[in-house]
DNA sequence: CGTACAATTGAGTGAGTTCAAGTGGGGTGG
DNA sequence: CCACCCCACTTGAACTCACTCAATTGTACG
């Protein structure tokens, strides 16, 4: 039993902490900064912040600025009038919102994206952060991986949808994210992470009703694969878990 | 490298004619071309002819061509070990094929490529057609618009999968490739194309059973508003399958 | 306490799968 | 010219994974 148990939304990450974040970012530059072009860009970035729920770019609006998710969970999705809903990809803190602006900048975006839970953001013109990544070799190359794992992800989850069982794709979402984050740092060493999904947003993203979300739970959680609980998951037994994504 | 010609199976596209759709891609330009940059673009260009069924690109492989479809259809696909297979994208002719060879150079191929029909393809370094592109602006628009277009397919077809039923998704996928013909002046005024697509194909890009598809199909026909015949897929009522694909 | 929202559980249903057998057309060899 | 084969398509019947509807529990917060 926890003693201190608070709602998500309190906790905004604080605001001057957020650039040190967005350095890490492909955008900003990793390792050794240009010095100007660094200024030049903390003067151009605008920092925003958003509570859980809140919309940060819809879909159809004019693409033309991007983002470093500096804290917080985010994501992409499409929704129909008649409240049909279908996420494409969970952005992590460090992540870059919006690289599409980059490769099509001004298109109409194909795609809206979501505060997942609060969020704080650094918003730069499309151009302006392109211009900057041109003088480093290393930052273009970063960025590279950016897209490249933006696109594998997206590849992944079609994958997920056409050919996976329900426990399959479950599956293959919690190791991916347990990958991503574990590569920043972000997962402790029993394995567990923060964890600000709902079950409704697992049956979006992965194609699946909230209640059969529920159930499949269930069973990784009886078989002791994995198990989500105050806004936390771990995983117990990730071969195991990698078995089950491969299997089904 | 110099173009290259040869003749292999026997109902190929001529390759002659390759250049002349080559030339109305993106990579290629549109409108008044740059003579000089032209030549030096057709002394650079591969051209290859492919049977049906063969592999262009494989799964893993450094990435560093991109390609023309001069002729001919081919498809996106993830397969595993298994055989489970799921098609992420149809690529018509004139589009271009691996643009992500752009996007993040030398990363291994997130996906394979393979022909559909019978194929003409020009294949550049991609280096070389980045370069050829920064020279004009119509070119470099052209080719925002080329993105854009794989992009948005690539998240309908994920919301198509997560969130549609069979026959929703068949009306979806047939009206995209309506609409992507129809630009091209490639669909016959009785709303009919060419269709070298089997129901396999269509089951492996849609998430479902090449039987289910056959059964989707029939119930179609049956209704009056599509139906494949030789070949030869024919839309009879646009409107009501825009409806079929709005609803389900 | 009362409200609100997320998670949980049960029972019945249905869309899509699996297995299996049969049809039809186009190409090939005799 | 026919016989045969191959492959894509078609159809039937049984099955099952995942959905729907509906009620209940748990937790946070005013």
């Amino acid at each position: 039993m926890n003693t201190h148990m608070r709602h998500e939304a309190d906790q905004s990450p604080p605001l001057e902490s957020a650039c040190r974040v967005c350095q890490l970012s492909p955008v900003r530059g990793q390792g050794s900064v240009d010095q100007a072009a660094n200024r030049a860009c903390v003067r151009n970035c605008e920092t925003r912040s958003l509570a859980a729920g809140r919309t940060l770019v819809r879909e159809g609006e004019p693409l033309h600025q991007l983002y470093v998710l500096c804290a917080g969970w985010a994501f992409y999705y499409k929704q129909l009038p008649d409240g049909r809903r279908q996420i494409a990809a969970f952005l992590l803190p460090g992540d870059t919102l919006m690289l599409e602006a980059a490769y099509f900048p001004s298109f109409p975006a194909p795609f809206s994206v979501k505060a997942l839970s609060s969020i704080v953001v650094c918003g730069f013109a499309a151009a302006d952060a392109m211009r900057l990544l041109q003088g480093s070799e290393a930052r273009q190359q970063e960025l590279y991986r950016a897209r490249y794992q933006l696109m594998q992800s997206l590849h992944s989850r079609l994958f997920d949808l056409g050919r996976r069982t329900a426990r399959g794709r479950l599956a293959q979402l919690v190791l991916e994210l347990h990958e991503r984050l574990g590569s920043r740092g972000m997962v402790h060493d029993d394995g567990s992470f923060d964890f600000p999904v709902r079950q409704e947003h697992l049956a979006d993203a992965l194609g699946l009703t909230a209640v059969y979300i529920n159930r499949t739970l269930a069973q990784l959680r009886r078989e002791g694969l994995m198990t989500i609980e105050n806004g936390r998951l771990t995983v117990f037994d990730a071969p195991a878990l990698r078995q089950v994504a491969q299997e089904e």
